[in-house]
DNA sequence: CAGGTTATCTGACTAAAGTCAGATAATGTT
DNA sequence: AACATTATCTGACTTTAGTCAGATAACCTG
């Protein structure tokens, strides 16, 4: 029988020929790959030399022959930074724009290609999201963010569509106490997302309502990326969230459909308690203290 | 929300960092890519330089110096074909095996490494095999073998283990109607693998008697690998070698616990018949006709 | 055995990627 | 103002990969 390391090189091997392939469609449009990395880097958004220099790790020289190449070519504009003369700021021309697009739907048309071709869309964007969240491991990134932003939104979409799968009766927002967006922002909330390279994997949400007490609502993280502790992460970061928030106790509750999240709580260390509100949706409820004491920023309304 | 494509090119840039780590500690051991590449196909058993240049699709003029250098630094061993002394035959010298050998174990060491980092080893396994069979695609090799042969062996035990899942009171092959191993080898029978790439994805066994009738068994295919519509190549092909043994009416039996394969079976056109067998793992029969009279090779007894 | 074909080798080239040692000019520090 | 530091640029270099036109020797066909 095969290794799993066999397992993997074959995987490897079916993988570098579909990328090289990607690569020599870049060639086709008349400029060496370095330049075309930079032009992408550029259009991406990354607009110093320096950074772009860290992003693609390029030598100093070999980076300044290929902005003097793609400049000669007129797809990019180079101007002193206005703050520091020392370094340069980049920007992609009218053509270079056009340039980047057509890079970007090779790009696009190489990926749906392979997507279409198995014939199996959903389960292959599963495993290959699956095989990019261990790739990209611990490399994750927690971060604060509206709760109307984009990823933010994506995740909710999710979330609500999940449970609409898992519970019984399915699930309709409108029924559940869905907090408000006010109390998901600072300064008396937050809404956090996990962000895997661009991928949204996962998130929570504070709600607070000012006092030194609030609530985890939201905790959601992808099909495809559970089981890599990246629930844990999330609660550890809504938990010092809370904490900057000067907030000392924290309750959430969940549904008797979701019995890996009651396990998952109870793990980690969370007490059930009574039923503190009317939500249908909920059958468990819990409680963490985060901290000893009022924290420097609650509020004297308590 | 991100877009398929964009999902497909988080997972791109993700397999890029994690190849290129492999191929720059390939480099780490101070010859070139193409060098090692060469050194590669050679311990892997490609022993003439016409395939070798084929597998690696490299020039003449390149391979000539590729080999020249692995000779000089005693890697290698090259000698004419005795039966054409036109083309060369290489050999690893006992360094050279030693050499291949550590990159072998560099390649396992990334491998294992992908795969312990993400603390899921068997689901990112069913993922990449996943993703390789999609990539690999219909560049499929099915291939008669003799049934104790490994790639056959290994399907055999995962069709075993799986049947054993799946069955209400599991399974054990002691009990069933095990045909054995003459009737699937030639000239009565024939075991086929499907191969992708290296790994098998499925088999079928045609189990004959020397007469017009055969038995259709053990067909197989990864769970990695369904819905790719190997299952179908897989019984097209046992049809055709069947055709080829002289066999005219070929039959079946499968346990109620497979409802798929039922459902497959009658869209492939088999017809279901009565018990032709005491199996107790069998619980519905199928025969199809698959040439309209006696082949030429059907023996006289039936 | 003559003439064509085949497999490999050699030499002369090119393009791309990358390295390295300064040069230049702006900025920061004392 | 003098000096060190920083970001970028320039020129000279190397290695690798790859291309192409023959050369060479063995083989195949009639």
């Amino acid at each position: 029988m095969l290794t799993q390391e066999q397992r993997f090189r074959r995987f490897a091997r079916a993988v570098t020929t579909e990328l090289g392939a990607l690569e020599e469609s870049f060639l086709g449009r008349g400029r060496s790959l370095g330049a075309a990395r930079v032009l992408n880097a550029v259009g991406r958004g990354i607009t110093d030399v320096a950074s772009i220099r860290a992003y693609l790790d390029l030598d100093s020289g070999l980076m300044s022959r290929l902005l003097r190449s793609l400049e000669t070519e007129g797809l990019i504009l180079t101007s002193a930074d206005p703050g520091d003369a020392r370094r340069r700021l980049v920007a992609l021309s009218e053509a270079g724009a056009r340039e980047f697009q057509a890079y970007e739907d090779l790009s696009d048309a190489r990926a749906r290609n392979f997507l279409v071709r198995s014939g199996r869309i959903d389960k292959l964007l599963g495993a290959i999201d699956l095989v990019a969240t261990a790739l990209i491991g611990e490399r994750i990134d927690i971060r604060e963010v509206d709760p109307r932003n984009a990823a933010a939104r994506a995740c909710l979409e999710h979330y609500y569509r999940e449970l609409d799968d898992r519970f019984e009766d399915g699930f309709d927002v409108s029924l559940s106490r869905d907090p408000d967006v006010a109390k998901m922002a600072p300064p008396r909330g937050a809404f956090l997302v996990a962000m895997s390279d661009t991928l949204p994997i996962g998130c929570v949400a504070l709600s607070g309502d000012g006092t030194g007490r609030a609530e985890v609502k939201r905790l959601w993280v992808d099909r495809s990326a559970r089981g890599f502790g990246f629930g844990r992460l999330l609660m550890s970061a809504v938990e010092a969230t809370a904490r900057q928030r000067g907030i000392f106790l924290l309750r959430l509750d969940t549904n008797r459909a979701l019995p890996e999240a009651v396990a998952f709580y109870r793990r980690a260390g969370w007490r059930e308690i009574e039923r503190f509100n009317d939500d249908p949706y909920a059958h468990f409820f819990f409680e963490k203290k985060v901290s000893d004491h009022l924290g420097s920023m609650s509020t004297t309304t308590e």
